[in-house]
DNA sequence: CCATCTTTGTGCACACGTTCACAAACGCAT
DNA sequence: ATGCGTTTGTGAACGTGTGCACAAAGATGG
């Protein structure tokens, strides 16, 4: 099926006032960048598997996209490719890592070891692409000083030094929810400017810090949406459609929450149908 | 900053020649689909502070996104707001609640209890909003027995039969990357027809089921090519345009490439440039 | 009942991303 | 050399997403 997912959401600050850049400084669109490591990943295979030259159909299947997308996506980096023959892997690797950034090194710092922390701190896929665990970082006494990956716990008194010294840039956070921002303004002033939240939280940063966030929860969401829309894909022609009607009806509907919404923290709302599992796209609020 | 990431690039299967549909079955966008979550998480702190009603322009505040979007987003689902007076929280935690399908429970299995299997199941948002661990399951007999999360970890075999027992139609995957694919066919076969991926590969999976993947090294290279352009902003002129400019230079380039690299597998690329961190940004294969 | 103030809902224009489809470029055989 | 088959690179059309700006709708006070 392929779930459309056209944007993640995933920008977090709310485009404070700024300057508005068309976020492609140099040309290539971030759809594109964001495929790039997935190319990379397919061409990486290949070159281990000795493959001197693919094609761009052949290389669009393996990373899960169409050929004339990722023709495209390549024709941003320059024109790399051979016509009749196809791309050169070696040299696709190189210059695909070279646009990523990769063919430097980046330190990262972990915060918050805890279950996630761990689990990227063993994280095979890290050091394998440039980079590398500068330092893990707890705030918990109990957790500094004990181990992780071979690394130890450090604490978070010594992230600006660290941060410093090493010259960290990016940051990723596994703290609980509560703690993330805070982290996230120690990251920042210490002079991290790209941030990894797997927290579930929104964070804001000052301008010229990105941040990207993984974020669980919301994945199951969306998968949750799809999966309830193939559970009730027959009745198409009902299915709620009450809700959306615009007039006296929805107009009832909004007086007579308020009038017994005041205090606020009622029932969810009015009357939950009584009915079971597949009930819940009945028509509004029961009626 | 705020990365742009318009298309966080997800979709896993090719598009395997289906039948194109628009993805927003009954009207409402991917886009808001993977906004709703977020809405839905700033509504329920909300609601626990028995806050009673919410303008666009708070919530969208609270949500990291701006308003305008925001009430175009509800639009979809409806017309939920009072104007000159917000939106009643209460109504629309159970609104978006409904739309997401979070009204029913949902069970799910993870597999592939590893450091990230632990994580995940110890992971507080999970039960919090509809979803239920229904099981854990490895293949690997030294870990089957333990237990995770006060949950036992039981064999791969017992799959097909929870799947069916608890209608299981969502399974999360944190293998390594060479089982995701058979693994992945597996809990097609089984009936699950949702997949949440953190394994790094492209899952093929037939029509029908849907895959989300998460893949921390691929946001760790998004965040590397945007913190190297960062680093390499005021040269804005060159910055390797020389890669880019089509005629005789390119073709030369190409031959030599082709010429020298016959049997593959040789240095990444003819002649890397000698120079440093900074020098990445060169010209063409040094020239 | 009217005036005023607030906030929603949405038409519209624009930016971005995707896909089609085809000419140009290349390898290779004759 | 010439012609043929293959594959790239890209112009153009289309679809999706975003943001502005404003009319309409309701609240509030007199």
């Amino acid at each position: 099926m392929a779930i459309g997912r056209p944007t993640q959401s995933s920008s977090q600050t709310p485009d404070a006032g700024a300057a508005r850049r068309p976020s492609r400084a140099r040309g290539i669109p971030e759809a594109t960048v964001a495929r790039l490591p997935l190319y990379l990943r397919a061409l990486t295979a290949l070159s281990e598997r000795s493959v001197p030259t693919v094609s761009s159909e052949e290389l669009a299947t393996a990373a899960g996209v169409n050929s004339a997308k990722l023709r495209k996506d390549f024709s941003y980096l320059g024109s790399y490719g051979t016509r009749g023959v196809g791309y050169d892997v070696e040299y696709l690797v190189y210059q695909i890592s070279r646009e990523l950034g990769l063919t430097q090194d980046w330190p990262v710092v972990i915060v918050g070891i805890g279950n996630l922390g761990h689990a990227l701190a063993n994280y095979g896929g890290f050091a394998s692409r440039g980079f590398r665990v500068a330092a893990l970082l707890d705030a918990d006494p109990a957790v500094v000083g004990s181990s992780a990956a071979g690394l130890p716990v450090r604490h978070m008194d010594e992230l600006e030094a660290i941060v410093a010294g090493q010259q960290v840039s990016i940051g990723v956070i596994t703290t609980p929810p509560g703690a993330a921002q805070q982290v996230c303004d120690r990251l920042v002033e210490a002079g991290v400017t790209s941030i990894l939240n797997f927290a579930p939280t929104v964070l804001t940063v000052p301008d010229g810090v990105d941040v990207r966030k993984v974020d669980l929860s919301i994945e199951l969401q969306i998968l949750a949406f799809h999966e309830q829309r193939k559970a009730g894909e027959e009745p198409t022609q009902d299915g709620g459609m009450l809700d959306r009607a615009p007039g006296p009806v929805r107009a009832a509907a909004a007086k007579l929450r308020r009038a017994a919404g005041g205090t606020a923290k009622a029932e969810p709302a009015k009357g939950k149908p009584g009915k079971g599992t597949e009930g819940e796209r009945s028509a509004v609020m029961p009626a």
